[in-house]
DNA sequence: GTTAATTTTCAATATGTTTTGAAAGTTCAG
DNA sequence: CTGAACTTTCAAAACATATTGAAAATTAAC
């Protein structure tokens, strides 16, 4: 496979399993063309390599932006913009994993927490196990909660770098 | 709050929770209610509690049983089926950990091999820098695909249990 | 200030996904 | 068998989401 076959078969595929996790397919896109171009690139030129409108890129490059994976670059005595995305894969996992869980997960322990306090007889069976329901998945959520932040903070302990490490 | 909001309330978050996450609303509505209903329940009760078509019930029941959420309950005498979703939610995320590793991991990394061998002079720049980007993609989503293996077998494996309890 | 280059917005449109409901299919008791 | 109870299918309709493109806003060079 070509170089050029191989960028297209990526930026192609990768917005295909951004659809599937809940992700924009032009976004993920977007994000697989800056992940592959060794330098920054402007925005007509993401228009013109997957064929979509300048609307569209613009949205997009924001939300990126907004995701902290893409920066907006201004070359000096350069009137248009540029954009670059963040090349070290791990910060970039970090960063996702960052993002939903505060947009998701939190929320939903939130919610959780609420519903743990319905009225009623606790020996009601009805009550009681809708009751339980509530706090195991509460309780699942936490620890994948504390799970996810032990893997953001990796970098930064060496102990829990060489627990993960076994997962490797 | 009374129980009967309650349960509402957790339906109808658990399905937009389940759409940012690429899981049809209703699936997910109809997992939950499942989820809150101490005895196995029908169609026909589903698509009353949840005012929806006997048609996108059936679908999505067949869904999740493929997903192997949600079992069929054969009464004997009764010639209507009933349904009931496994309680254990450990149980259930892993589950969905295992279905979603084999139908999006795997083929994710399927293709990061295939990418990883395009044609070309490593010393080009362009080239160098893809083959460098998908092999650190591939490393990261081995990585996860081990982590996530670990976490499906914790239950099985007294040493990793005790590792995973560090991060509860 | 004026102007031209560039970015941003957003209503209209297009596309993709979910839902419906009626018809076809299946099952089983009698 | 037959027919009623129940399940399944799937084309059409409804709904949700993404995309366009032209107009408005912004920016910076002069």
């Amino acid at each position: 496979m070509k170089l050029s076959e191989a960028k297209l078969q990526f930026i192609s595929s990768w917005g295909a399993f951004g659809t599937q996790w809940g992700i924009n397919r032009t976004m993920a896109q977007i994000h697989a063309l800056l992940l592959v171009s060794p330098d920054p690139i402007t925005q007509d030129e993401v228009m013109e390599q997957l064929s979509i409108s300048r609307g569209n890129v613009n949205m997009n490059i924001r939300d990126l932006i907004s995701w902290s994976l893409v920066e907006r670059i201004i070359v000096p005595g350069e009137r248009r913009e540029y954009f670059s995305a963040e090349k070290d894969i791990w910060k970039v996992a970090t960063q996702i994993i960052k993002e939903r869980k505060k947009r998701e997960l939190d929320p939903m322990l939130k919610l959780l927490t609420q519903l743990e306090n319905v009225e009623g007889d606790k020996k009601d069976r009805e009550t009681k196990q809708f009751v339980e329901m509530i706090a195991s998945i509460k309780k699942l959520g936490m620890s994948a909660d504390k799970m996810l932040d032990v893997t953001i903070k990796a970098e930064e302990n060496w102990f829990t770098a060489s627990i993960l490490k076994m997962f490797k």
